[in-house]
DNA sequence: GTCTATACACCGATAGAC
DNA sequence: GTCTATCGGTGTATAGAC
């Protein structure tokens, strides 16, 4: 038994292991940019060893990559907001600080590039999913703020989208140089600027 | 002279033709998922007739239809902008306006997916012009803004990049059928909230 | 579980006939 | 200016030895 046990835990976290080196991957460069050389190279194995590991092939192994990543974020948006109280700026401020933490999304590219690449139907039947993991959570927390009469009442699936937009354009700007501060603390910027807006008041 | 200047303006709108085409096809769907038989076939002709056209090869198509499009939203911008005048507000809304009677431009996936697929020095050779003619009318006008004391002062760059990340959040909306509303009209209601914010006063 | 070797498909690009 | 034919390179995937 202690060697069955083992062996499936040693399975267990081989495999874990081949998921975290392409989730990195894919997430940083996408899926076109990435070939299944370069996962293997990354955990120090030969292409077709990667085999073995991924027997459903690339379209598989980003499905099941991209699956956990949702759920990871589902769970991370989720925790952040309701630790942070029913307050809305508390509420983007901790998804922001959260978001700060995890390696760059991508949304918008995932979204526009990576998915469509699996075809048609298949980038249908992710977009749900997506949906409910990333942009409710968000949308949710918007609504609600509506709902209450804190915010005026704008439409929340554009709202929770434009976030992450701004989330990607963050890491964009940092990645570039283009913006002044570190992550966490532009994206706290954009959330005053969404709820305070621009506008210099008496 | 009738014949050759005929000869060479069939040439030359011969090759427009191409250029429209590539350009449709490479902002619609990105680099790395149009081939250049997907261009031949658009254009009605066999992939290897469009080097007759692209003598330089995809790389350097792209690099054609890439100059071409920042020149066109540059001068697009630039005119915008101008033409609303002074107001932070009429430019944001002349912006978004303009942007509407143009292809979405999925400015992040460019930037983060098409460019890099050039290589590292040719996407650093191309990012200069990108910023120049897509970030910076919007950034200036941000900090114009600021300098007269019309907006609190942010960091104009990280202010632009949000801004075009939110037209590319509405683009996506619109293609989701996650807004309500089209495009024009989600982005107007975005400039609103950017100034104004979403927390209501009394 | 990893390896070598290889089949297979797709794409970019060139040569040369018409 | 467009075509057919073809080469070379790259990336996915499989077969089978160890």
């Amino acid at each position: 038994m202690e060697d069955g046990e083992r062996g499936q835990i040693a399975a267990s976290t081989a495999r874990e292991r081949v998921l975290e080196v392409a989730a990195r991957l894919f997430q940083e460069h996408g899926l076109a940019r990435v070939t299944m050389r370069d996962v293997a190279d990354a955990l120090g194995m030969r292409q077709a060893s990667l085999y073995h590991h991924a027997p459903g092939g690339k379209a598989q192994l980003y499905r099941e990559v991209f699956e956990r990543m949702i759920a990871h974020h589902r769970a991370g948006l989720e925790h952040a907001i309701a630790a942070a109280g029913p307050d809305l700026r508390a509420r983007l401020r901790a998804v922001s600080s959260w978001y700060g933490t995890q390696q760059p999304l991508n949304f918008l590219r995932m979204m526009t590039s990576d998915m469509p690449s699996l075809g048609d139907d298949e980038a249908e039947a992710l977009a749900a999913p997506a949906y409910a993991a990333l942009m409710r959570p968000i949308r949710d927390a918007f609504a609600e703020a509506a709902a209450a009469g804190a915010i005026e009442a704008r439409d929340p699936d554009l709202l929770a989208g434009s976030f992450l937009a701004v989330l990607d354009a963050v890491d964009f700007a940092e990645s570039r140089a283009y913006g002044s501060a570190d992550r966490v603390a532009m994206a706290h910027t954009m959330v005053d600027v969404l709820l305070d807006g621009l506008t210099v008041r008496a």
